[in-house]
DNA sequence: CGTTAGTTTGAGAGGACTCAAAGTCTGTGG
DNA sequence: CCACAGACTTTGAGTCCTCTCAAACTAACG
């Protein structure tokens, strides 16, 4: 069976529910990109066109502020990456995405999923959900920022994300994390002295 | 006409396209809320079950951690309000809904919206269009909270909703731009001294 | 007109930043 | 397979912004 139907089945598992037909229009939009680590998925500028699945591999999306890179999301198995305004504003994105590992995403075109949404409601619940569901990640994440410091951010990861831990270099954790590398070395020497 | 209609057209253009007929059933989902200044729309614990559209006055959510309220949003005249995470999970509400002053709003029920959604593609679209939207400024908001200081917020502040410094109390202004009163307080001195 | 809520001003503390330098890892080419 | 260059991480010193705590002042409301 064809690794597309299983990533459809997937979604549709996570965000809704469709039929077999659908399921199979919903593979036919995947398109896998297979990109070693280090390799820009999205450069900066170009007009954001599809979302992507992260189906192995890791991903991070980031721009550039006072001459330094801002790592604003990192995506691991299962995750969604969209960069938001371009995509639906369809606009040059200030987002880049970019491979930390060797990766395999699924890319879906936005503009034929839009297309199949007009075609039944059980799509359109699916871009709803996944919107419903990214935007109380970025509520929760704002609270995070506005009431944990350095260090708590650090354990907040090691507990959620241990793998973006464990598998991104810490200078892109820490803008990820939004504190300097200086800082998260520091507060890595600390956690790890306390045990 | 039914002042609903004016509301519903409203959103109709800001968010898509609806017939007049759909502009018809858009409207008679539209329930008025007159509230006085301090009236809880919304009380924490609450599931939250409609979007609320600002025609009049000014409102705030806001939620209470370590003792002390901080002020997640406001909104007036034109803005949506909606407790994301409770509304779309059905969960009680962390945020609570308060108006600052005087205000009419009107209130769409989320489940009978829904309901019209899978009716029409039209309705969808506009559910779309809000969320996106609300992303955007989300991605907007946590950018401006990494970057800029409490002048630089305040400033910007003052430039892109001038009547929110001007209409709503001073320590509420300040937990809105995540900062003390005795921050904004020195702000607003050192600001108003260099005219 | 007094009581309470809200705002201003002051002093001091702390977390995270910047700049700087030393130390470590990694991968490429000889 | 080793050596070296460049990237990454650690450690240190000093600074700055915003916070907390405290007290005085002002406004608002019954």
């Amino acid at each position: 069976m064809d690794a597309r139907h299983d990533i459809a089945r997937e979604l549709a598992r996570r965000y809704g529910t469709l039929t077999t037909e659908q399921i199979q229009s919903m593979a036919e939009l995947l398109t896998p990109v297979q990109a070693k680590k280090g390799t820009i998925v999205l450069r900066e500028g170009e007009v954001c066109r599809h979302i992507y699945y992260v189906e192995r591999g890791m991903v991070r999306q980031y721009y550039r502020k006072n001459g330094k890179e801002v790592t604003e999301h990192i995506g691991t198995e299962g995750g969604i990456i969209m960069c938001i305004e371009s995509l639906f504003r369809e606009i040059p994105s200030q987002l880049a995405v970019e491979t930390l590992e060797p990766s395999l995403l699924y890319a879906i075109p936005y503009e034929a999923f839009s297309q199949l949404c007009q075609t039944a409601f059980a799509f359109c619940q699916i871009q709803l959900a996944i919107l419903q569901e990214a935007l109380i990640v970025s509520q929760h994440k704002a609270d995070t920022l506005r009431f944990e410091n350095a260090k708590e951010r650090y354990l907040r990861t090691l507990q959620d994300h241990p793998d973006i831990l464990r598998r991104a270099p810490l200078h892109i954790v820490a803008s990820y994390l939004q504190i300097t590398p200086e800082t998260l070395s520091r507060v890595r020497a600390i956690v790890s002295n306390e045990h």
